[in-house]
DNA sequence: GATGATATAGGACAGATGTCCTAGGGCGCG
DNA sequence: CGCGCCCTAGGACATCTGTCCTATATCATC
C-alpha cells in the first residue's frame, strides 16, 4: 500500500508542529521525505489535503492514546492522571514548540482556515473523554464537563507558558497541582474514612 | 512627528494579532493604512523592524495597564483581580483570536525568530508584576513567583480553550476560579476573624 | 520664489510558493 | 513482448513575498 503517502503525512505532521502550518512549504516536506516536489501532486492535490491527512493522523493517535489509558488506568482518577502526565512525557518538545493541538488550533483560527473545525474536534475528543472520567467518578454531566474543560485549559496554559519561559521544570510543579485538582474532585465521592 | 510610522505600527499590531505575523504581508499593512507598498521602506527597512515596533508598542501598553492597575487597586488582591479580569474585558477578541501575547510567542518560537526573546519579555513583565503583588501580600519570593506563573498559565489556558471551543461563557467561570485562587493565597495573610 | 529635506507612489527585482503538466521508469498482466 | 497502470522526477506557471530604487510631490525655511 502507498507507504509514500503515509510518509508524507508523517513528515508534515512533525513539520506542522515544529514550524507551523503556514511556515511549512511543500519543499520542506519533500526534503524531509526525500522525494521530488512535483511528485506531491500524485498523492495530495493541495496543501489543505495534507493538513486534513495530518489531522486524521492526530485524531487516530489521540484515539489510540485514550484506549491505552482506558486499559491502563484502574480508576477514573488514574486515567485522568494519564492525561495530565502527557505534559511530562512530552516535556522537552512542549517547552520547545508548545502543545501540538493548541498551537494548530490557534494558527488555523487566525488563518480562518476551512479545517479549523476539524482541528477543534481534537480538543473536543480530549474534553469528552475527560468528562466521561469525571462522570464515572460520580459527577453529574455539567460538573464533569466543567472539570474536563478546566483541566484542558490548565494543560494548555502550562504548555504555552513553559514555551515562553523556556522552563522545563515549571511543568512538573503544575502537573502536581493538576493531579491535586483531580484528586480533590474524586475525594468528594470516596469514603471519608479511607 | 511621523504619524504615518505610528499608524503603520498600529495597523501591524492589529493584523499580527488577528492574522499572525507570518501570514500578514506588507501589502496587508499598506492596505490597512492606505499607503503604497513601496513607501514602507522609508519608515521600516524590514518586516522584522515592524515587528520590533509592534513589540515596543505592546510593552508600552502593558506598562500603561500596570500603572493603571497600581493606581486603581487598593490591595494586592484588588490589583491581581484587575489582571484576571482582562480576560473578561477582551472576551470577544480572545474567543476569536486567542491571547495576543501567547499566540505571538508561540508563533515566533516556531519560526525561531530573532525577536522571540523580546516577545517573551512581555510574559516576564506580567509575571514580575504579579509576583510583586503576591509579595506585597506577604508571600516569600519563590512562592510569589510560583503563584504569578500559575495565574499566568491559567489565563493562557483559558484564552486558548475559549478560542478552540468558540465559547465566550467558558471564560466567565474560569475567571471566578482564578479570583478564588488569588483570594485563597491572600487569606493566608489576613486576620481570620475579619 | 528658490532650496533642500522629508514623504510618497509606483514599480523593478530575485526568490519562493502552491499548483499543475509532461515525460519517462518500473512492473504486473495478457 | 507489448500494453497499461502506478509512481516518480523535473520543471513550467502565475502569483505573491520582502526588499529596494527612482521619480515626483509636499512643505518648512531662507
Amino acid at each position: 500500500m502507498s507507504s509514500t503517502r503515509e510518509k508524507i503525512a508523517q513528515a508534515a505532521d512533525t513539520l506542522f508542529y515544529e514550524q507551523g502550518f503556514e511556515a511549512t512549504s511543500f519543499a520542506d516536506i519533500a526534503g524531509a521525505v526525500g522525494i521530488s516536489r512535483g511528485n506531491f501532486y500524485h498523492h495530495f492535490k493541495t496543501k489543505d489535503e495534507i493538513l486534513d491527512a495530518v489531522i486524521d493522523r492526530r485524531i487516530a493517535k489521540t484515539k489510540g492514546m485514550m484506549e491505552t489509558w482506558d486499559a491502563q488506568g484502574q480508576t477514573p482518577l488514574d486515567r485522568i492522571g494519564c492525561f495530565i502526565r502527557i505534559l511530562i512525557r512530552n516535556r522537552a518538545k512542549i517547552t520547545q514548540f508548545g502543545c501540538p493541538v493548541g498551537s494548530l488550533v490557534s494558527e488555523l483560527g487566525k488563518l480562518n482556515h476551512v479545517s479549523q473545525s476539524r482541528a477543534n474536534a481534537l480538543f473536543s475528543m480530549f474534553g469528552d473523554w475527560l468528562a466521561e472520567q469525571f462522570q464515572e467518578m460520580g459527577c453529574d454531566a455539567p460538573t464533569a464537563l466543567r472539570h474536563a474543560r478546566h483541566l484542558l485549559a490548565r494543560s494548555q496554559g502550562v504548555a504555552t507558558l513553559s514555551q515562553a519561559l523556556q522552563d522545563d521544570e515549571f511543568i512538573d510543579g503544575e502537573v502536581v497541582l493538576m493531579l491535586d485538582y483531580a484528586a480533590a474532585a474524586a475525594s468528594e465521592f470516596t469514603q471519608e474514612g479511607n
